[in-house]
DNA sequence: TGTGTTGTGGTACTAAAGTCGCAGAAAAGT
DNA sequence: ACTTTTCTGCGACTTTAGTACCACAACACA
């Protein structure tokens, strides 16, 4: 059970009337995560779709040999899992909490209950799904395209939160579809030529315009 | 204007009842398409859904320096191009048709009418969704984390049909992410091995257990 | 029968990415 | 204060992928 001002604040449901948020919230359950721990696991039967009140979550895939290829990070506001509802194969991705994580969870069979009674839910769906597969898309290109250091420059653009980026070479490498030693080689580079500085768990951006022309095959 | 009979060859609209599809059919313009011929452009504004009846249709995306990456392959029963109808950001990959191709066409703001209209098409759609985006997430996969010789066997065994697949290896080099040479190079070993034969302008599978055991990294 | 065009084969070379191994600094836990 | 874990730095080396060329065969078509 939970508040409708606290479901207004998810984009998905914000432009619902009352009725269908007051239906909505009856089968919502909160939960909260600590940073670091699993909140589902690709293959497993899902649980519900997953709206993300706080905090991050990485979605990933995971190779045989352990490698990890982080798909995407989701933020406040945003959902994640709803793959596996409508399709019937299992949780697509590893979802893992990077923060403090705070979630409401709608049950599959509750989110296409209200789908069908509620239209313009299915619409918002619609919406949120197709965003999805957009990011997706781009991550493709830039897995074919783009070198890794073309990839580590955006994507320390896209994470840079007032100048620096909060993450190891270890993250950093899983989010660009390369292994450790290979980003921090690139990292080092990139600090050479006095685009960032390198400390313990962050990445200080020094030169956003530069980073971007690097990130832009220049 | 189309028959009911057509709407119910494609597998979205086969469990809706005559009302819903009759709705439907009123909207729906057919178009035909030669082979090589451009069906959309990237970036563009969307003409609708394209639901394919007949023939094969190629999506892709094209770097700055020319190189393409194909993302899927859409084949009859299947439909393309709903992300550009639910998001606003336009067209999100080039579709080629790749043999004489037969479409259906429903302008966006039809689609939407319908949705509203009818719980069950919106549902079926977010199916859809659902399943293209776990086949970009496996492409993602594919790409992060398996060579051009395993992406290349994987690719043959899903396009070979009694036996063979009709591709040129530049076309098998945009699909698997990599370029003409380098697919050449990788088939000439393939065939080599006594995995495939090459023949002009397709790749005749021999032996397709041991194709699969490539294709798994062994 | 000639004349493009497309598809293939193959070499030599360069560059990018990945592997292996280890050592040391910084934080976290006890 | 000590140990353990996490994160980083870096060199040597191997493998994979990509670039640049060019020649030639098959096919399409006039």
């Amino acid at each position: 059970m939970t508040t409708l001002e606290e479901l207004r604040t998810i984009p998905l449901f914000a432009m619902l009337d009352d009725r269908t948020l007051a239906d909505t919230a009856r089968y919502m359950e909160a939960r909260t995560y600590r940073p670091g721990e699993y909140i589902a696991y690709e293959g497993e039967r899902p649980a519900g779709v997953y709206f993300v009140q706080r905090g991050r979550v990485r979605l990933s895939r995971t190779a045989p040999d352990g490698r990890e290829q982080v798909l995407a990070m989701v933020g406040a506001g945003e959902n994640f899992n709803a793959v596996a509802i409508f399709d019937t194969h299992g949780t697509l991705t590893t979802a893992r909490a990077m923060s403090a994580v705070h979630c409401l969870i709608l049950p599959g069979d509750a989110l296409i209950t209200l789908i069908r009674r509620h239209p313009d839910l299915a619409l918002a769906m619609l919406r949120e799904m197709a965003g999805q597969l957009r990011n997706l898309a781009v991550l493709v290109e830039d897995l074919a395209f783009r070198s890794v250091r073309e990839r580590l420059a955006r994507e320390l653009l896209r994470e840079a939160r007032e100048g620096a980026a909060e993450l190891t070479h270890q993250e950093l490498a899983e989010r660009t579809g390369t292994v450790r030693e290979i980003a921090g080689r690139a990292l080092r580079q990139l600090a050479q030529e006095g685009l960032v500085r390198l400390e313990r768990g962050r990445v200080v951006v020094l030169d956003p315009n530069g980073l971007a022309r690097v990130g832009n095959g220049t």
